[in-house]
DNA sequence: TTTGCATGAATTGTATACGAATACTTACTC
DNA sequence: GAGTAAGTATTCGTATACAATTCATGCAAA
């Protein structure tokens, strides 16, 4: 790969950002700039550009002489966000409302991913369903138009993405969480935006608290810190 | 200045940022990085990783080719921010408030806030006065526990802080948000965390509202983008 | 005067070079 | 064989060098 034409810094950095939130850089890899280097074709100035802006967002953190690191995300940073979320989430979704209630291409997109996700569902395809899934919540929160809280959420469901376990499937909580999101789905076709916020900050809370009983009963796997 | 050992890498990110915050460097101020070298005394290399960092914080944009420019901020964005903290500020007084009540220091900090607020406010002295409102506001959020609500609003009360102008006195406003303050505080006393909650909300929505009123008043003088 | 272009100066983007700190290897002692 | 110390190798932090692009200036022509 990467014989041709010289890659740009962002893209650099998304480069990097989705080796690390796909778990291909796992939490706590070191990150050789070497490697980095001959992996992307380009000197050590660039690359340590992308690593800075990617240690401002969280996703890798750097000590003096030692270098950088990607960051770990434990249980305990999951409920923290998840805790900004239901609210964040929510208030995105109740600005949003209006502008995909006359928005016919939004709408339908959103209708396809519900029933993408119930499909995904039965088949059991979780990781399919998580991509739909942060499909769906994206589309509405970018509609907020409100440009400090899309920042804001990409990041946190950036991070949300890294502990989601492909591995941990819960038939119950998926069936679910798709009526929830045919419940926001609904709120948003009526316009109902204090229905919607309620919606998305319910569906939030849920897929928290299973989330928190799933790593509770499966706590002699894998306790607090994932990694 | 600066004659003598090396700048740590987030120390000069820092000062930097202090110098926009500050309006020292004004919105849309091209930073040539010769100038920000030999200001800082030491090469292109920390210099522009420091940018990158502040960048992806977004006080700065950069363009290929042209360099780094101060963002500017505008009554939009702060709309936009201030509408983030209604909700954020809340949610982070309320997590906090058992916290901070049986912490007689953060306490004891935070009356002696209040009053120095009130002085000041009687003095007239605005830049004091917000200097005093942030800390206020920074203990509260600070005493969340969560560090990614407090990261969030770490940067957001920056952004604002580069909005609000000292020059923009209005003394009704101060005194109801002096009384907003000692109303917080009562509720922190109290263990009250939904009362802190919604005296927070209550409190951003008033300035936000007062914000908004002053600037239409003082439209002639400067229209919607500030800078 | 204004428009257009050409040339050079200045600035940025990237690569490389070098000093400093860390990690690793090896060899030696016990 | 375990532990340690010295010396080597690697990696990082920063400075500098070179290439690519933009910007400014000046001059010529309309």
């Amino acid at each position: 790969m990467s014989t041709g034409e010289k890659i740009a810094l962002k893209d650099l950095c998304d480069s990097i950002r989705m080796e690390i939130v796909s778990r291909n850089f796992p939490p706590g890899m070191k990150l050789s700039e070497q490697i980095l280097c001959s992996r992307w074709n380009v000197s050590r100035t660039p690359i340590r550009e992308a690593l800075r802006h990617l240690e401002s967002e969280g996703f890798i953190s750097s000590s003096k002489h030692k270098g950088f690191v990607v960051t770990s995300i434990s249980m305990h940073d999951v409920e923290q966000i998840y805790t900004i979320m239901i609210n964040l989430d929510s208030l995105a979704a109740r600005l949003a409302t209006p502008f995909i209630a006359r928005d016919a291409k939004k709408l339908e997109r959103l209708r396809a991913l519900c029933e993408e996700m119930q499909g995904l569902c039965g088949m059991k395809d979780i990781e399919g369903y998580m991509r739909k899934n942060l499909e769906f919540h994206s589309i509405i929160f970018r509609a907020s138009e409100n440009r400090w809280i899309i920042k804001i959420l990409e990041n946190l469901h950036s991070h949300t993405n890294r502990f989601i376990l492909k591995a941990l499937y819960i038939p119950r909580r998926m069936d679910e969480s798709v009526q929830e999101h045919f419940e926001v789905l609904r709120c948003i076709e009526k316009g109902d935006e204090r229905g919607v916020e309620k919606a998305i900050a319910v569906h939030f809370s849920r897929s928290l608290g299973d989330l928190k009983n799933e790593i509770e009963l499966s706590a002699p796997l894998r306790t607090k810190e994932m990694d």
